[in-house]
RNA sequence: GGGGAGGUACCCGAGCGGUCAAAGGGAUCAGACUGUAAAUCUGACGGCGCAGCCUUCGCAGGUUCGAAUCCUGCCCUCCCCA
């Protein structure tokens, strides 16, 4: 980026927005709004919702963060809103039960494990954290009727979820149905400009328009963004599935995980998770086909890139050349976890001392590690399960099993 | 309320008296080949100091020399009708 995005015309800014995403609605209100912002002065509000329990954040998470960033860039104001109050309520779309109402205490500390994160890639000076419990909570049940009575329970079953599950006869919880209403009201409060989600959030963004305009509020610019996929490339990425580049891992972690997606999934994350226009990115898919680069070059500059993101360069270069000195030169990391276990006359049977270690989760994983030629021991491979180690006296012993699980056994 | 189907290892799913630690697929893990890519190939995939033994097929009992398979009760899920 060369130019200052204040000083790009309203064309390009947005366009700049518009990178990434896969749907506005509509584009003429979002330029309209961009417009109008320039000429009064007056920043646009734009609103994004998180979960209240989940405060773990991955890389899926940071596309929509960096395109809050990218709003920031251009000036406006981006409400991180913590769905306190809706959270008791559990989005239908996660298809999660209704979940047990937080204390005020708990969604504090959630609060501040989220700011630990979020500010890896947002901007504080315009990032506003709130909390939808302060005006929801003081809706009271005659708010909420009011609220309620604003929309049609035919236009909430049009959802795809709910349509599904009552095709399907399978049961839709009353207080499911208040969710959408409840998260637009969000909107209404906040008097939102643009409100962004994933694609899953499309129709309860919809709401919020509708709702807004009940209460005589412009209706504000639904603005989606797409779902990163995991590292297997199928689902999207997520904790549960065990897909996930946590954005607090450390480095030499992200670094292994982005080296090990497909070369597919490498110019998703290009597109997704960098700052890459989109014909620069374009014309790396042209060269690697036509074998002019390799990809494995381009993967770990997009490791170093988004290692950048979460931490700084010099970490990135790190990580990069642990990499190679594990995995290209087959060498020991230089820092490896360091385990003490105190002498003993008897030796110890490895199995054993690598379920300890918790390297291996039984004997019979670690027999089977073995037989298969996956453990090394001070860089020479075991190959009799029944091995065992001399702890008579001080010493070390370097363990590896499998590509990457390295301890150092220190017997004291 | 009435009728029907079913619960098997991480997931899907076969098995329906012994030869079943339980087919097949997926996921996963290890090894080979590589670029910790993809594709492919090989092997493993309940536990146990393992040529043997122990515990698994919703739960609890029962029949039998022998049960994932048969019987009884209980729990749960789904489908159709009302």
């Amino acid at each position: 980026m060369t130019i200052d995005p204040k000083d790009m015309s309203l064309q390009e800014q947005f366009e700049y927005l518009k990178k990434g995403s896969v749907d506005i609605i509509q584009e003429d209100e979002l330029k309209e709004r961009l417009k109008r912002s320039q000429e009064t002065g007056t920043p646009l509000v734009v609103k994004v919702g998180f979960d209240p329990t989940a405060p773990d954040l991955h890389l899926g998470h940071t596309v929509i963060l960096r395109k809050m960033r990218h709003f920031q860039d251009l000036g406006h104001t981006v409400i991180f809103l913590i769905g306190d109050f809706t959270g008791m309520i559990g989005d239908p779309s996660g298809m999660s039960k209704t979940r047990k109402e937080m204390t005020h205490e708990e969604v504090l500390a959630n609060a501040e494990t989220y700011k630990k994160q979020v500010f890896k890639i947002l901007d504080p000076e315009h990032t506003v954290i709130d909390f939808n419990s302060r005006w929801l909570g003081k809706l009271g049940a005659e708010g909420f009727i009011r609220l309620a009575a604003k929309y049609t329970v035919a236009r909430i079953l049009e959802r795809d979820d709910f349509a599904n599950r009552l095709q399907n006869n399978q049961p839709i919880a009353v207080h499911e149905i208040l969710y959408p209403l409840a998260q637009a009201y969000d909107s209404v409060a906040l008097r939102v400009d643009v409100e962004m989600g994933g694609t899953d959030q499309l129709f309860n963004l919809l709401v919020g328009r509708d709702i807004q305009r009940e209460y005589g509020q412009p209706p504000q610019v639904v603005f989606i963004t797409p779902l990163l996929e995991g590292l297997d490339g199928k689902d999207k990425m997520s904790k549960s599935l065990d897909n996930y580049i946590g954005i607090e891992e450390p480095p030499e972690e992200i670094f292994g995980k982005v080296m090990s997606i497909s070369d597919e999934l490498m110019f998703r994350y290009y597109e997704l998770c960098t700052n890459f226009p989109l014909h620069q990115i374009e014309a790396m898919i042209k060269e690697v086909k036509e074998g002019r680069v390799n990809p494995r070059k381009l993967k770990a500059q997009l490791a170093k890139l988004i290692i950048t993101d979460f931490y700084d360069s010099a970490r990135a270069e790190e990580a990069a050349r642990e990499f190679d000195r594990v995995f290209k030169l087959k060498e020991a990391p230089t820092t490896v976890e360091e385990r003490r276990i105190p002498s003993s006359p008897q030796p110890i049977w490895l199995p054993k001392l690598l379920t300890q270690l918790g390297m291996t989760s039984s004997h019979s994983e670690a027999r089977r590690l073995i037989i298969q030629g996956g453990v090394y021991i001070n860089g020479d491979k075991v190959t009799n399960p029944e091995q065992e180690l001399d702890l008579s006296a001080p010493c070390q012993y370097l363990l590896k099993v499998g590509k990457r699980k390295f301890v150092k056994v220190i017997v004291t």
